[in-house]
RNA sequence: GGGCACGUAGCUCAGUGGGAGAGCGCUCGCUUCACACGCGAGAGGUCGGUGGUUCGAAACCACCCGUGCCCACCA
């Protein structure tokens, strides 16, 4: 690579990773690669490939896209790296509703509107709007580092993808399961159409709960003591109470419903009431629904206008008033006084003027669920009105049983039973919306008959009686198309490479909220159309709260923007912050996490850095290469194959270590636990690899005069050291992929990018417990011995010359030495054997003996003995009481026992020892 | 009304049957020739409560208290 000598120049200067200086040109070099675009070959089975959920085309990057994508990102650059032909599926959603308003409001600012420009204007204006600002999103995801295929990016509204919605509808139509009817529907005032169950959100609210009068006709049909006069409040006589929050609506009443059961009303049923304001009769009817506890027992009927009533008048052949338009104001049937207010003007004066008659008899602050729009944000108006319907209890069996039998895998496992249960009690999916943004639903009508044409490419005239024919206004749901997604983005209804090459996919990750909006109806169009489930596994991510706890969201002013914080901390930052806080549940974010990424990623550069400075450095190792006459300058790994050659104790350890850490970090990312996996590598980066290894082999790495044994032994350890390097920075590359990519250029000589390299694997001939075991003595002694040099004031400079009283340090002394700042005098590592001790330090196996209490503070020794004794009586007394304990000889496990043994044994000695 | 989670150090969270952990924050010390976005050492916890299972419970079970989310046509 061209640039890559300039950039080793800097190396020794570059005292910190600059993401903003890096992750461009990174960036760019991954797009020119071709590596993430694979050629549609072999078989889905084989292969790997993620369907993208489509961001909405005009949106931008929120917290729920970079976690999702990191998610993703780990997810196919673990897989690409591990050998399979992988492809994430890209592309966008044209959102009807949400792509409306946004064109919409922009049409309002510029003082016109989608009524003055006209159907076919305003989609041209929509599409416009949609090359403007319909790639911004993309770009951010480059900029996470998304590894998508960006070379065959999806658009739910584009050509192909418009048959495959078609085709799709056109058959379900004919097998019956999609229908037109008059329903009562969601409407949604805000966006001026129908929305499905699912976009419905319910609030509390507080609202009065009115009781109203409704008198009984008199004399009529009644076996009841009707004698009184009508005014009468007496509820078994000449009238019925009802309860209502919504008095408007009882301009529509067509009946007054009992329970069946009540003994109160039974006599009330098949008589007549007054509606009052309107003079209706309104028959007095049973039925099962009405709540006898609730309120007088009583219940005023508004099919038109109530999802409840509705089923209620369809049982008794009610009539159906609407009294409230799709305007959203009071209808005709309102009658003159109220036609034309809108819903709230309409309470008032309904209310008014039931007061005015003496009707209210109750009125009470009441606490209930009010239905919103999760689209608009505005109120839920129920009304009737014919829109078309997909039944669902045929698709839905199939992909319950797909979940059922694991074909399915949804993780964490938890959802599964949400999911079922949502299955078994599925009802039908209102897909038709009053938008002119989106799929218009493949149905044409005939002016003159009744004929209705339902196809892909419609006839010239009707078939029927040759009228002209007119297309349905309406455009389909927009999770109409995405439920086609894994399939439709591949080609689908033609048999294409894509689709054979990478359907089905592997898996969906998606947040919890649209588990049936979107992931549900994906399983059951993938089942209904290729036969196969769309994916094997689904997992169900984290939603990332505001660190306070509540919702992220731009109004109430929570949102944090994943691109501020990219620019601030760096993509791989962000990456592994985001990756390290996600979990089965909802987290809140956590700024100390992408700090820690931040510093995880500055930390990797700097030990890479280092290490290969020092390696260029090498008197002997770099010598004589011709490729590169100034070693500090050069890319050593052309000198020296990275390869494990331990010639120390702590080259095992390491390499060990390594072996666990690849082992586990792959096992993580295939079990999708991230936080695990992104959190296991800043262990071992820093608790493993920088704090302990580096520091160790720092003098094997002294260059020039300080140059430590032979060139041979400098070479192995080069060898090993970029082993070890090279090792970390490919298994780290899917959680980090930018600094990881950025060292590789200068681990790898090749001038290959990481992003195409193998993931490494763990070598198990390399794992070496003795090294471990050994090792660890070590780093508690270290560590035992600083605390020991604090507590007593010792200078940190400064030598203490002591002896080692304890086994197991035969091949670590020196580390000891070293990094505790013991003088341990002789060349055995032991120190002087004859000298009395001033101090004894516990530590594993044994105690270091202080020879000499120049300028230490002693007093501080004792109490840390004393700390030390205690702790370990403590501990022995424990064992002790364990192993008296009959119940635990005889009951626990036998190598428990043998550990407690033989922790008792070792514990007696260090006491001895102290 | 039904369901699913959660409650562990000041904060955010790991830890699912055998000696209480991490990051941040805090205290003390270090311009140690990779990194001060650094290094070293520390302080800090009756693991929400009660009861049970077990030789042994932060972990398993029951109940209680508290918090969050999802589903649901009781006006």
């Amino acid at each position: 690579h061209p640039t890559m000598s300039d950039r080793s120049e800097d190396l020794e200067s570059r005292t910190r990773f600059e993401p903003a200086e890096v992750e461009p040109r990174i960036a760019a070099r991954w797009l020119e690669s071709g590596l993430f675009h694979p050629e549609p070959e072999g078989e889905a089975g084989a292969n790997y490939s993620v369907a993208i959920p489509p961001p909405n085309v005009t949106g931008s990057l929120h917290m729920g896209h970079a976690l999702n994508g990191s998610i993703q990102d780990v997810l196919v650059r673990y897989h690409r790296m591990a050998g399979r032909r992988t492809k994430w599926i890209l592309g966008t959603d044209h959102a009807g509703i949400a792509t409306q308003a946004q064109v919409e409001k922009a049409l309002r600012a510029e003082g016109t509107s989608r009524q003055e420009l006209g159907r076919e204007e305003f989609v041209r204006r929509v599409w416009e709007w949609r090359e403007h600002y319909g790639h911004t999103i993309v770009e951010q995801l480059k900029r996470l580092g998304a590894s998508c295929d960006y070379s065959e990016e999806r658009f739910t509204l584009d050509e192909g993808y418009h048959r495959a919605v078609v085709a799709v509808f056109v058959a379900l139509y004919r097998q019956g399961l999609i229908y037109r009817d008059r329903y009562i529907v969601n409407w949604d005032p805000g966006s001026h159409s129908a929305i499905s169950d699912l976009e419905v959100e319910e609030r509390r609210e507080r609202d009065t709960l009115y009781s109203i009068r409704y008198d009984l006709e008199g004399g009529a049909a009644g076996q009841g003591p009707v004698s009184r006069a009508p005014r009468s409040s007496d509820l078994g006589g000449g009238s019925v109470v009802i309860a209502t929050v919504r008095p408007e609506t009882m301009l529509g009443d067509t009946a007054v419903a009992v329970h069946p059961a009540d003994e109160r009303y039974r006599h009330l049923v098949g008589r007549t009431a007054v509606l009052p304001l309107v003079g209706r009769h309104l028959p007095v009817i049973a039925d099962e629904y009405v709540r006898a506890e609730f309120g007088t027992g009583q219940l005023k009927v508004t099919p038109a206008h109530d999802p409840a009533d509705f089923d209620i008048g369809r049982r008794h052949d009610l009539d159906q008033v609407s009294v409230i338009g799709e305007d959203g104001r009071m209808s005709a049937e309102a009658g003159e006084r109220f036609a034309g207010l809108t819903v709230m003007e309409a309470r008032a004066a309904v209310v008014a003027a039931l007061r005015e008659e003496g009707r209210i008899v109750g009125e009470e602050s009441y606490e209930h669920e009010v239905p919103y729009s999760h689209r608009s944000g505005e109120r839920i108006e129920p009304l009737i009105s014919l829109q078309w319907f997909m039944r669902m209890d045929e698709l839905a069996a199939p992909a319950a049983r797909a979940v059922r039998e694991g074909r399915v895998r949804i993780v964490p496992d938890n959802h599964r039973r949400v999911y079922l249960d949502w299955m078994a009690a599925i009802r039908p999916w209102c897909i038709s919306r009053q938008l002119w943004w989106g799929h218009r639903l493949p149905v044409y009508y005939c002016g003159t008959c009744e004929h209705l044409h339902v196809a892909a490419s419609p006839p010239e005239r009707c078939e029927a009686c040759g009228g002209a024919l007119r297309q349905e206004e309406d455009v389909l749901d927009t999770w109409f198309s995405s439920a086609l997604w894994p399939f439709a983005t591949l080609g689908w209804p033609d048999a294409t490479p894509q689709l054979r090459a990478f359907y089905p996919t592997a898996v969906l990750s998606t947040a919890r909220d649209i588990l049936f909006l979107w992931v549900a109806r994906m399983i059951m169009m993938g089942l209904r159309f290729t036969g196969e489930v769309p994916f094997a596994d689904v997992y169900i991510h984290s939603v990332i709260q505001a660190p306070d706890g509540r919702r992220m969201s731009k109004s109430l002013g929570t949102g944090i923007d994943p691109l501020d914080e990219i620019s601030r901390h760096g993509a791989d930052a962000v990456r592994f912050g985001l990756l390290a806080m996600s979990s089965s549940q909802d987290v809140r974010y956590s700024a100390e996490k992408v700090r820690q990424g931040q510093a995880l990623a500055n930390k990797l550069f700097n030990a890479t850095r280092f290490a290969l400075l020092r390696i260029a450095g090498l008197p002997g190792v770099m010598d004589g290469n011709p490729a590169h006459p100034n070693p500090t300058r050069a890319n050593p790994t052309r000198a020296v194959e990275p390869a494990p050659r331990p010639r120390a104790i702590e080259d095992r350890w390491i390499l060990s270590r390594l072996q666990e850490i690849l082992a586990d970090t792959a096992a993580r990312i295939e079990d999708y636990d991230f936080s695990h996996a992104a959190l296991g590598l800043y262990d071992f980066v820093y608790a493993e690899l920088c704090d302990w290894y580096l520091e160790i082999v720092k003098p094997r790495l002294a260059t020039g005069a300080a140059a430590q044994g032979t060139v041979e032994d400098r070479e192995a350890l080069a060898a090993t050291l970029l082993y070890v390097l090279r090792s970390t920075v490919a298994l780290a590359h899917p959680v980090i992929p930018f600094v990881t990519e950025e060292l590789w250029s200068h681990l790898d000589g090749t001038g290959e990018l990481l992003a195409g390299a193998p993931y490494p694997r763990a070598d198990v001939s390399l794992i070496d417990r003795d090294a471990e075991i050994e090792l660890e003595r070590v780093i508690e002694a270290v560590t035992l011995v600083r605390g020991w040099r604090d507590s007593v004031n010792a200078p940190p400079g400064a030598l203490v010359r002591a002896r080692i009283d304890a086994g197991g340090y035969e091949s670590t002394a020196a580390i000891l030495a070293r990094l505790a700042r013991l003088d341990l005098g002789d060349g055995a590592g032991v120190g002087d054997a004859g000298v009395p001790s001033v101090a004894s330090i516990a530590v594993p196996c044994g105690t270091v003996e202080v020879l000499s209490a120049e300028g230490l503070d002693l007093a501080a020794t004792e109490r840390r003995r004393a700390a030390a004794l205690a702790k370990l009586e403590g501990e022995i007394a424990r064992v002790e009481g364990k192993l008296s304990h009959a119940g635990f000889v005889q009951r626990a496990p036998a190598e428990v026992v043998e550990g407690e043994r033989a922790k008792l044994t070792r514990l007696r000695g260090e006491l001895e020892a102290l």
